[in-house]
DNA sequence: CATGAATGAGGATTCATTCAT
DNA sequence: TATGAATGAATCCTCATTCAT
């Protein structure tokens, strides 16, 4: 099909050089210079296939974001008793932060910080809609507290992000045996 | 009285200024201009206080911790029960993340990024000691599950800075029964 | 044709303007700034071409000096009598500095303060080789004293800083005459 | 007799400070600041003896340059011969720039760049009259050349300097040998 | 007379972005 | 499409000088 108008290699070359580059040194220390040369590319180029920096970023972000709940949910079915299906999901996901460890820092850095725009931040949330719908079925079949999902969120699945960072900086190292425990106390803290 | 001493008044409001500031636009985000503006200071004045930016935001990430251990261990006493003393504790940090909101997300943004030297993150870890301390008393007594401190640090602990973070940006109202939930999903995850 | 490689001729307007500026104000008192208006290029431009301030003037100095030396030797022998050769190369660097008098300028202030790097210094003295070796022959044929080359040079060479200082300020106006004046001086001081 | 309004101590002791921070900085990269922590007075302090920094390093520099001649012609009698009039004063000078190197370092750099006021600099010339009255009586008697005071300078005494300053860097060390060495240039090179 | 705190103006340097090729 | 050169606007930090005490 002839030459491609845009190289999606290229593309994905600045995506994986602005997550190494925003992952060790923040957004703001991160210049477009750096970016570009560790993707190979002219500063210039940058600018063919992203509008400014912010989209730069928030593009790479909804990208992760896309990769990361397609991962979660891939052997998700949505028939599956909740607690079965929690598990899985909640497995995907470890997987996910701890060995796809630089995305998962990337998005982390997103989250607690003023680094990505808004609106953007709202359009990921909307990936993880099948672990809402799980958990509301889980609440009316009272497998689950009855409590919101924020709260169902901060202790199921943001503590992964916490101990994802702690491994990252060498505060531990995480066995199969942490992943096991950290389950368990997933599901304690959610289940009725 | 009081002229020919450096300010403490200054130093505060530079701090405060600080927080506001990289809370909202981030570190580098932040000029050192603003914040000498929002302090009602010269940006020379800064250099007075300050070795330089690196250094003020250190100084105001170790100002932040102590205050918070400080408050979160103001009314602990080493000698109460595991389950007691772990839910005092808890309600303390908890109540300074939610109401003294503009220094938890401080805190939160310095674990989550590149943004203050390791060293210093470093000494405030220390910090923690006697939430430590208790839960070693709760691994003996077989009140806690014998898991590592980061992962009950990941589950009873760090889940606050995400709902205090989701409050900040308006996804979530705290109610008091919100707070109880938070602490119930807390202990349970950690409780043997 | 030519605006895809660094242009040679900004390069030159820089080092132009900063023989100007310098010897005008010192090195500290003039800005990048002014070098680069002076030279009718913004300020940042200045960093494509030297890594820094102090790059850009050791460059400079080190330009000069290669150009100075190239002056001075280019029409020597190393085979004629060492009188002979003498006048020659003390008539020609007095040419240039005479002539040449903003470069010569420039070099005066470079070696009497601590204005560039001393390793830059050092390497501009090997220049100077061809004169060294005809004052080695010179003493060794008897026809000029048995002083180190630092006497020598402080003796026959370095006079001529002076004189071209004193012209730059008005103080006198340096005639054919007074050059042959000058010669006779070095020539005096220095030989057998 | 009672209390001195201002401490000539205090004067000396900042103007002894300009001396070594300028030799070893140069005027523009000396801050106030440090001349004053080096005399051990605030900042402010100077401002009670010198009107801004222009005016301490003029002053600085009269105060040298009549030191350095009041040394020079301390013992010179005009009414001796020439010839011994000028070994007597050259080996002052010798002496003094040799011996008093700091001081002298200062003067040499004060006279190659644009660091002091030009007409501060043409009062330093005049404190030079009795040499020019020797030379002049030297030229009279047909014992020096019928040259300009301008070369005179310039072979007799300026190669000092260069000497003075070679030395300082390490370049080289004068012995008595080396003096009487330069003596021996600097009358041949102005001698008829 | 002496000071430490305070500052406005200025300087070196960086960087997101554009432009000519 | 791709680029390297170019830049204006910022940003951190310094410093001569002043001022309240």
């Amino acid at each position: 099909m002839g030459k491609l108008q845009k190289s999606i290699d290229k593309r994905n070359a600045l995506v994986k050089a602005t997550i190494e580059l925003v992952n060790n040194n923040g957004f703001h220390a991160t210049p477009m210079s750096k970016i570009a040369k560790m993707a190979d590319v002219s500063p210039a180029t940058i600018y063919l296939y992203f509008e400014n920096k912010q989209d730069l970023v928030n593009q790479t972000y909804m990208d992760i974001k896309a990769e990361y709940t397609n991962f979660a949910f891939a052997t998700h079915n949505p028939n599956t008793p909740v607690k079965e299906g929690f598990e899985n999901i909640w497995k995907r996901i470890a997987e996910f932060k701890l060995k796809d460890c630089e995305n998962a820092m990337f998005l982390a850095q997103c989250d607690n910080t003023p680094m990505i725009d808004e609106s953007i931040r709202q359009k990921g949330i909307k990936h993880l809609q099948p672990l809402l719908d799980l958990w509301e079925r889980g609440r009316n079949e009272q497998v689950i507290k009855p409590v919101s999902d924020y709260l169902l969120y901060a202790y199921a699945i943001n503590p992964l992000s916490f101990l994802m960072i702690s491994q990252k900086r060498g505060a531990l190292q995480l066995s199969k045996k942490h992943i096991e425990e950290a389950y368990q106390a997933a599901w304690d803290s959610i289940k009725l």
